[in-house]
DNA sequence: GTTAGCACTCAAGGGCGGAGAGTGCTAACA
DNA sequence: TGTTAGCACTCTCCGCCCTTGAGTGCTAAC
């Protein structure tokens, strides 16, 4: 990206921001005397004018039509996330809320990650979304498997950060649940210390050799658990959050945003490929998903123990508040990250 | 309830019901003309409008203005529920669908509970809700503790039809992952066959015998065990389907409907409540939520082995064709119980 | 370069009238 | 005595017109 300033000069900016921050808090196309009118402006609507008019022309606001204001383009919103969004800071009473509402006595990772949707979809009044930590990239610790019925067992990882997820495996007939214990235990045994998705190929010569006949089925089951656990779950809240904001007063259209965030399927896609990235911001048809292209999708990082481990985002009209947005999420995701930090020990 | 042909004629009924049918399917106020003009009625519109005056003076249909014509009263849906619904029966290309979408080669509970509220959702285009299968009033087959943490392990119930819940639980410091491994057989051999509700107080003086000092601990991790598994889980799918329904095209009334679903704390109580009887109809002010008074909710059981294991349900306007839901209903209940009763062996 | 002034455009909203759906009453009919 | 035709009446809905007001773009003057 080349210096900004020389594609717009100062005085557009300021006229974009004004025009932008007005649109975000009342969804009305904003008319050149109420920019003219702010304290900070100094210049006279018919200036303003003129100046919207160039900024129309390079593509930066539109016009509903003829006699209406000007609202900003998807362009408009990117310039305003990336050079002159005043970077908001949470006032104390909003501090003091998360730290209320993310209860640091709670253990279980499943609860902290509930409480940290609801908070970050109260805060900001759009949707809300974490996904649960991923367990590829972290280390073993152990693996249990529970018979349930023939033919079929749970799985229990534990990796060594204290993330643990489960799910129900199909195991072969002929295994007694004695042959289960004593498989759950060799490979915990095998598999201790090493990440889950490079286990299987490095540690199979040796669980194959221990087990002698069963090694196909036991093989079959190992590869079983890692396919359902690399499986991500997210947990979304605050969808009918979007019904507050007057471009969703039509029915069809929150209609067809809720069936996309019902599914689910996109966002989790989104959190998925952000995990990796601090924060990252879609606007509009940065989206794949057309149900999604008036929303902007906001998402951040969180760490435990210094290494990203999930992510977590926010959705909601274009014309949303990015500056609060962004805020909220920055510091949910050191919050997050400091209790996950301790919680995983 | 006395015999209803004392409080309504025969023809009265058969034109509530077709007032009730007709609304069901357009929403709009039915006038005497509409119904006159039924192939089987035979009346003149002025006769019909007679016995509508007497309906509305009854109770049973409401005026939403002078000129417009009647909708009916919820006094008018209990009737027609209970008296003179055709109770529809499933197309052969609905069953085929149901079969074809509960997929009875999937191996898990939780999967078959999700495919069960989708197709559930899918075929009334309403909201679905199904509750997860109980665990109190089954017998415990066997209890696992995985040691996590220090401070923490996870807890797997499997009871003996195979159901499995499993939940972070918290265990004091001072027990080893050996000691986990100990106590977890233990009690596993102590609870075997036993109800969990009611294995506690019977089976803890054998416990406490056997783990001397830690028996406080073990005691109060079994509580905590119990308090856990007796928490429901349900899963609702198609909230966003109730936009479909012009009674719901204001944004506020949308609004507060999917907020009360997205809790989903008062169906839920529905669905526990109604757990025990084989259908039941809620009816508008029914609903002790004040967000749902102007909704049905429908509900059944599904068994496992002859017993009932949990329920399942619909949710929708109170002009909900309550005919077709129920014959869905039924068949769907029949349906889960087979599979799950297969299932769970 | 900035601004005042002015003609022009367009959506939103209020008022009005006709059309249409439906009712309730009355009187006639079988 | 129950049923029906007829009719006056009531309301909502819809389209129409007009006004209002916000906002623009252009021009000419500062």
């Amino acid at each position: 990206m080349s210096d900004i300033t020389s594609l717009l000069d100062i005085r557009k900016m300021r006229i974009l921001q004004a025009i932008v921050d007005d649109y975000i808090m009342t969804a009305a196309p904003v008319g050149s005397r109420t920019v003219s009118k702010r304290s900070d402006m100094g210049l006279s609507p018919a200036t303003i004018r003129n100046e919207m008019s160039d900024l129309t022309e390079l593509g930066f606001l539109e016009q509903p039509h003829t006699s209406a204001g000007r609202i900003p383009s998807e362009k408009a919103y990117r310039l305003y996330v990336n050079h002159m969004m005043d970077q908001a800071k949470l006032t104390d009473d909003e501090a003091e809320y998360i730290k209320h509402h993310l209860d640091t006595r709670v253990h279980e990772v499943g609860e902290v990650i509930r409480q940290t949707a609801k908070v970050l979809s109260d805060m900001t009044n759009y949707t809300s979304m974490v996904l649960v930590p991923q367990l590829s990239g972290m280390k073993v610790k152990r693996i249990s498997l529970i018979p349930v019925s023939e033919g079929s067992a749970m799985a229990v990882v534990v990796t060594n950060t204290g993330v643990t997820k489960n799910s129900m495996i199909s195991i072969p007939e002929s295994l007694t649940p004695e042959d289960i214990e004593k498989i759950s235990k060799l490979i915990t045994e095998k598999l201790d210390g090493h990440r889950l998705t490079e286990a299987i190929e490095s540690v199979l010569p040796a669980i194959r050799a221990e087990v002698g006949e069963q090694a196909d089925a036991v093989c079959e089951m190992l590869e079983d658990i890692e396919r359902s656990m690399s499986e991500t779950d997210v947990e979304v809240v605050g969808a009918s959050n979007i019904l507050d904001y007057p471009e969703y007063s039509d029915a069809q259209k929150a209609r067809s945003f809720l069936a996309e965030i019902e599914t689910g399927s996109y966002l989790q896609q989104v959190l998925k490929d952000s995990s990796d990235v601090e924060m990252s911001v879609r606007i509009g048809t940065d989206n794949d998903s057309p149900d999604l292209k008036d929303c902007s999708v906001i998402t951040v990082t969180y760490k435990a123990g210094g290494k990203n481990i999930g992510s977590m985002g926010v959705v909601g009209p274009t014309r949303m508040d990015y500056g609060k947005v962004m805020a909220v999420l920055k510091y949910l995701s050191n919050s997050l990250s400091d209790i996950l930090s301790k919680l995983l020990k």
